[in-house]
DNA sequence: AAACTAAAGCTTTTT
DNA sequence: GCTTTAGTTT
């Protein structure tokens, strides 16, 4: 394409944010406004009309999704090849740089990935070394993640004279576990990010062969973006300062994960003599839907002024319903999409339904099949997160990296040969010795004396299949993962279901040698699934991110979910729940329906709800308010009989105090259950929260 | 190794 | 409430 078609079909401000050449660029581009097309025009226009060679243009996403959108657009705008550039996330491109360097930092070239789960696998084993209960590793879990997104390391915790106010138990698991990932020569997705840093931070010679090599940088959605992502782009950046941020601070919905808003006033501060474009056309939603969003957002603080406008007309009216519970939600919602559908403008694929908490789906699901509606969940568990999958793949992660005591772990006794949990205890313990892998204890048991036979054989027939898999190691991944279902039988052990999952991963593996393969499979997410095909999307309001549909549904908009109660005692929170809901609303194209529920059953008890307290940000008259009787013929369903129990006749309410035998003095939180079968929730001193059953418990009223 | 039971979860989660 | 997982049983 000729540099002037690439400067077609732009409006003023996405022509100059094209032009720009050199120097640092921050595109503030408001929901629907184009900012793919900005992008993808502009590593166009850069190497058509400034001839800067593609492979020199790094340009970082957070989603494999929006990669590979980009890399598609600039296909067809160059008619060339887009595979080999530096397009990518931040993750990915990271990983890529450290296949190639990542010795220099005492790795090996064939580190592996871990995932949250074999992240959190580790946590728990070493919790459980350490006698801490295993419970927690969630959390010690996230803490770890955001000091890692930090930059803190270990090491500098230690160094730090007060572990930055850590407690000496923590910052004992997190050196436990790094030292346990690098056993495993591992890297988990924070690492990726941080050991770049270090990389490049502690090899001033190797940065500045990069720093030669990406005379361009493009970063996508910047308001995500956390300490050690800015770091690293600012690396790179440091020399040349040809980077181009584009983001919009009323979409940044990901604070809770470590992304930082401030990085886009930072920007301007640490890149001196900034352009900044406001990209306020928006090309997607009618006027109606744009002075939703537009109110929503207003009340937002510390946000750049910004007003979103569009040529696009009105459009329709946005509903507001109010159902009598979470049911009659539900089937209001599916009956709307089945109207519509009969009306023929719309396809279901052009519907969505997006609402705050995965727990709402459920009751969706339902009033879907009952109205026989094809639907699908997007998010979720991806493919890669099942069980079968996530064996194959250890297999897999095994040939190439023999020291992932993970991944040997999980499939050592899949299928069942005899290696159980009392095995694999002895095996680690004496790795724990050793201090070496368990591949390689392993190894070392079946050449030693002191064990007894029945050990060594079993050992050293699961070492033979890995062994004669890695003497494969060349082949095609495909073929390596028929190798994995000839020597292990798995497929035969599998059943039929979970045999046909196998298959299609075959399939996928087709013409990817296995490094890459393994790699392009760590970094997978739920959302890079096909796009429906003809059936309505079902997603949570964080995945919707980045989408458009021409109608769209919010359900939930009420106080408690919208914004969700967890967040409501902190105004920063509160105001992340705020742009939670713009983000929501600026999805939709020409519909939007924004529904909530009088009663709605959380967990065990049934809450009376109130309306979204946003709603109060909207005038009136932006939208028609329609209050939904029950049909007639749902009034028995089941959430209309509320329990007679729940009135405070029961001694055992609410606010009771009670004492356990064992536990002490508590205080009753909850009792639900039939008159013969009362159950009550009691918060003890001693042990905190317990379900304990009236009948067995022997509690006595204080 | 399946099948059961008890207990603990429970906001969102690009990688 | 419902789902997941850990632990126990047979």
């Amino acid at each position: 394409m000729t540099k002037q078609v690439l400067l077609n079909n732009l409006n003023p401000q996405q022509k100059s944010a094209v032009l720009h050449n050199t120097g640092p660029l921050l595109v503030l581009a408001g929901a629907g406004s184009g900012k793919t097309k900005v992008i993808t025009h502009r590593f166009a226009y850069l190497s058509t009309a400034h001839k800067v060679p593609p492979m020199s243009i790094l340009a970082m996403t957070f989603t494999n999704k929006a990669a590979n959108e980009m890399k598609q657009r600039i296909e067809s705008l160059t008619g060339k090849s887009a595979n080999s550039l530096w397009i990518g996330t931040f993750h990915s491109l990271s990983a890529r740089i450290l296949r190639k360097e990542i010795d220099v930092l005492g790795y090996g070239k064939d580190y592996c990935i871990y995932d949250e789960s074999d992240s959190g696998n580790i946590v728990r084993s070493v919790l459980k070394e350490f006698k801490i209960h295993e419970a927690l590793y969630k959390g010690i879990l996230s803490k770890i993640s955001s000091l890692k997104a930090s930059l803190i390391s270990p090491e500098d915790l230690l160094a730090n004279e007060d572990s930055y106010g850590f407690d000496e138990k923590f910052v004992r698991v997190y050196v436990k576990y790094q030292d346990e990932l690098r056993k495993n020569n591992a890297l988990d997705f924070d690492d990726l990010i941080m050991c770049t840093v270090k990389l490049f931070e502690q090899n001033p010679g190797l940065l500045k062969k990069y720093q030669l090599d990406f005379s361009h940088l493009m970063v996508d959605e910047f308001q995500d973006t956390n300490a050690s992502q800015y770091r690293l782009m600012e690396l790179f950046a440091s020399k040349h300062k040809n980077i181009c941020a584009v983001g919009d601070d009323d979409q940044s919905i990901y604070k809770f994960r470590g992304a930082e808003v401030k990085n886009i006033h930072k920007f301007k501060n640490d890149f001196s003599k900034t352009k900044v474009i406001m990209l306020e056309q928006n090309y997607r939603s009618t006027q109606r839907i744009l002075d939703i969003a537009g109110n929503i957002i207003a009340k937002s603080r510390d946000r750049m002024p910004k007003k979103l406008w569009t040529d696009r007309g009105e459009g329709e009216k946005i509903s507001y319903c109010i159902a009598t519970n979470e049911i009659e939600e539900a089937r209001y919602i599916a009956q709307s999409i089945k109207e519509l559908f009969q009306k023929g403008k719309y396809f279901c694929k052009d519907i969505a339904i997006l609402y705050r908490v995965n727990q709402q789906s459920r009751i969706l699901e339902e009033a879907m099949r009952e109205n026989g509606q094809p639907y699908r969940i997007c998010g979720g568990i991806s493919f890669y997160q099942r069980k079968e999958v996530k064996d194959i793949i250890s297999y897999l992660k095994l040939i190439a990296n023999p020291d992932d005591s993970v991944s040997l772990k999980r499939i050592a006794n899949c299928p069942p040969r005899q290696i159980g949990a009392a095995t694999i205890t002895r095996v680690e313990n004496e790795a724990r010795k050793r201090d070496e892998s368990v591949y390689n204890t392993m190894k070392y048991i079946m050449k030693s004396n002191g064990y007894t036979n029945s050990l060594k054989e079993k050992i050293s027939s699961f070492i033979n299949i890995i062994d004669s898999l890695h003497a494969h190691k060349e082949a095609s991944t495909s073929e390596l993962i028929n190798l994995v279902f000839e020597k292990t039988g798995y497929l035969e052990w599998a059943g039929e279901e979970k045999a046909a999952n196998l298959i299609d991963l075959r399939k996928s593996s087709e013409d990817k040698d296995l490094k890459s393969f393994l790699d392009s499979v760590s970094l997978f997410s739920g959302l890079d699934e096909d796009p429906a095909d003809n059936s309505v999307s079902l997603m949570t309001l964080h995945n919707a991110k980045g989408l458009e549909f021409p109608v769209v549904f919010i359900a939930g908009i009420e106080d408690g979910l919208m914004p969700h109660f967890h967040a409501i005692k902190d105004t920063e929170e509160l105001e992340e729940e705020r742009r939670l809901f713009y983000v929501g609303v600026t999805r939709a194209q020409d519909m939007l329906i924004l529904t909530g529920a009088r009663k709605r059953r959380l967990y065990t008890s049934i809450q009376e709800q109130q309306p979204s307290r946003f709603l109060a940000d909207i005038p009136e008259n932006c939208y028609l308010c329609i209050e939904k009787r029950p049909r007639a013929d749902a009034i028995t369903s089941s959430v209309a009989k509320v329990p007679v129990q729940f009135s405070n006749a029961s001694p055992y309410a609410a606010g009771a105090r009670v004492k356990h035998p064992k536990w002490g003095v508590g205080v009753v939180r909850d009792s639900y259950g039939e008159t013969d079968d009362v159950k009550v929730m009691v918060n003890f001193h001693t042990v905190g929260i317990k379900r304990l059953s009236l009948k067995f418990a022997n509690l006595e009223k204080l």
